[in-house]
DNA sequence: TCAATCCGTATC
DNA sequence: ATACGGATTGAC
């Protein structure tokens, strides 16, 4: 039995005594009421066994909620190795794993099992891949290749990706991939549609179908008529019988990781359970995390990118425009903020009748100190945090270490000054319309997101991620205030950066232009000049390593009441190594963060003994609860 | 010497 | 949380 309590020193089996009359119903996976130190609570059959090693009395179980196993012996031993690798309990994990119990949904009828899938698959858009076609062939051969993805710019990926699953599905095994939000969601689920010729093989996975709508879905994966699941981060624990393949598509997306405690990330999640079940897996995207990056280069996974020719045939025109080359003799691309080769871009694909693209920064975006000359993050010669600035005019700190940095240098340029402020998007947008009086303005962001735009001359104004699809691609692409991105105040912000002008460049019809403004010197820049998201991994993978920063290395991140997070830190016998950084103040008011690293290949036991020494405040009722995070996306 | 109470600990 | 056991304290 697992029971379900948060606390972690009680993270570990009970073993109860089945009555005679729930024998046959308390099998492995189902859910039960137990009664555990004198209350009901809920919990999962773990095992059935004939004894027990325990020395006490058992109990009986009180009674079985429902003798549907939703917790299968596969999803339990990988829900128990996320919680061990992220400091946190099984409870916590399969709370995120399997969705609340909807007893409507298990009533009805079970959907009629789709006949089985026969159809032939059409991989041939994979040949365009070094190592496509190889890939395809081991996953219908029911091989486990694995294997990071870069997509070509414009590819139609969720094509490509219901393809592999239908492979996998017709050598016999399921298919898992999981994606960042609803909108590619939905494409994916399309494109499922015409790749299997119906519905019934495939059901998507998220929280936003509803309660009943959510465990229906997952009951038909449970119980095996539905073989195929797409999903949003949660869906990496679907109960997929006889899995085949794991795919994740956008990996850098933010929203990967789940921000319930233990706060996993699908991409590993996903890579833990490619090991554990032997299938095969695909990183997929159109840039590259550094973890990726680093999948290739420890071997674990094949790289499968385009070939240089193919890339040439499909990459936009990408040009640079500094951001010094404002127009100065044309007083609407002033106005507008605009040089005046994006303005002429513009106006060109509005004149052609085309829609275009531009792409801000989101509101209230906050980017990190960097140099006011070359735009290099400025970092902590210490720790290699990032520094912050107090007020207008202060001496920036680390905002890992709390060390102040007076005498910092920009170690690129070499030169002092600092920028820390961010242009406003709506601003942006409001100068935009006025720098073309006759064409409509529309934006998409957070507040209000666009599906898509019709092929017609309008202006786009997008914050990243919220992009639409033109129809027929977009005329010009602008990328404005690309150094905001770059000096993103955690650690990702390059990859980040290119991960987006990648996207919204994707968007752009073949030939159409894509108008960075940025210096053409920066790294990110020139990765996307030639469209060569690996180049830029692998060198971000290079300085991760050297900075100390994951996936190089593992760190932990304690938030919490400064006396709570030195109490878990004095009860937690460390691994050998471990490099303790802060006290930094944490956005909550009286709240602290502490930083502790370690190698990779101590991660497990600074997880474990994390978990330990907070299972030892806990089961003396230490009062403030300390946030543990493994490999954090902010690092701040 | 006994019972009421407090504290720490385990929770099958 | 809550229930239990052992230690502690206070009244007879």
């Amino acid at each position: 039995m697992c029971v379900d309590s948060p606390l972690p020193h009680l993270d570990r089996p009970f073993d109860y005594q089945v009555p005679a009359e729930a024998a046959a119903a308390a099998q492995p996976g189902t859910r039960v009421k137990v009664r555990f130190s004198g209350q009901l609570i809920d919990g999962f059959v773990l095992e059935r066994a004939a004894g027990s090693d325990h020395e006490g009395k058992l109990s009986f179980l009180d009674k079985v909620v429902s003798p549907e196993p939703v917790l299968t012996p596969r999803v339990a031993r990988l829900a128990r190795e996320v919680a061990d690798r992220y400091a946190g309990t099984l409870s916590d994990v399969l709370r995120l794993a399997i969705p609340p119990r909807h007893a409507r949904a298990e009533a009805a009828p079970p959907a009629e099992p789709p006949p089985p899938f026969t159809a032939a698959v059409d991989g041939l858009a994979w040949h365009r891949y070094v190592a496509g076609a190889a890939l395809l062939r081991a996953l219908a051969d029911g091989r486990a290749p694995r294997a990071v993805w870069t997509a070509l710019p414009g590819e139609d990926w969720p094509a490509r990706l219901a393809a592999a699953a239908a492979t996998s599905l017709a050598a016999g095994r399921g298919a898992l991939i999981v994606v960042a939000d609803a909108r590619d969601l939905d494409r994916l689920d399309a494109a499922l549609l015409r790749v299997l010729g119906g519905p019934g093989h495939h059901v998507a996975l998220s929280a936003a179908a509803g309660p009943s709508e959510r465990y229906k879905r997952f009951l038909a994966v449970a119980r095996g008529s539905a073989r195929i699941v797409i999903g949003t981060r949660a869906a990496a624990f679907a109960p997929v019988a006889d899995l085949g393949l794991v795919a994740i598509w956008d990996d850098g997306d933010d929203l990967h990781s789940d921000q319930r405690a233990p706060y996993p990330h699908a991409r590993q999640v996903l890579l833990a359970r490619a090991e554990l079940e032997h299938c095969a897996a695909i990183v997929g995207g159109f840039g590259r995390t550094a973890e990726a990056q680093q999948l290739i280069e420890t071997g674990w996974a094949i790289e499968v990118g385009a070939t240089r020719e193919e890339l040439r045939r499909s990459m936009p025109r990408v040009v640079t425009v500094g951001e010094q080359e404002r127009a100065r003799d044309n007083a609407q691309a002033a106005a507008a903020r605009l040089p005046t080769l994006a303005w002429r871009a513009a106006r060109d694909a509005l004149n052609a009748g085309a829609p275009v693209l531009i792409q801000v920064p989101r509101r209230g975006y906050l980017p990190a100190v960097a140099c006011a000359d070359c735009f290099t993050p400025a970092r902590c010669a210490v720790c290699s945090g990032p520094l912050a600035l107090p007020a207008a005019h202060g001496v920036p700190s680390c905002r890992w270490c709390g060390r102040p940095a007076a005498d910092h240098a920009c170690p690129q340029c070499g030169r002092r000054r600092l920028r820390a402020a961010v242009v406003g998007a709506r601003r942006t947008a409001e100068e935009l319309a006025r720098a073309f009086p006759d064409t409509p303005v529309r934006t998409s962001g957070r507040d209000g997101i666009l599906t898509s735009v019709p092929g017609e001359a309008t202006l786009v104004v997008s914050t990243p991620g919220a992009e639409p699809l033109a129809d027929g691609g977009f005329g010009a692409v602008l990328l404005l205030d690309a150094w905001a991105f770059l000096t993103r105040a955690d650690l990702r912000g390059t990859e980040e950066a290119l991960r987006r002008w990648f996207a919204a460049a994707a968007l752009a019809r073949p030939g159409a232009p894509v108008v960075v403004v940025a210096d053409g010197g920066l790294v990110a820049v020139q990765a996307l000049l030639r469209f060569d998201p690996a180049w830029l991994a692998a060198r971000e993978l290079a300085e991760r390593r050297e900075l100390g920063f994951p996936p190089a290395v593992r760190i932990a991140a304690l938030t919490g009441p400064p006396a709570a997070v030195a109490e878990l830190l004095s009860l937690a016998e460390l691994p050998p190594g471990a490099e303790v950084l802060g006290p930094v103040p944490a956005a909550e008011e009286g709240h602290e963060r502490m930083l502790v690293r370690t190698t990779r290949s101590a991660g497990k036991a600074l997880a474990l003994a994390l978990k330990t020494a907070a299972g030892a405040r806990s089961v003396r009722k230490a009062a403030d609860p300390v946030k543990i995070q493994v490999d954090p996306l902010d690092l701040l």
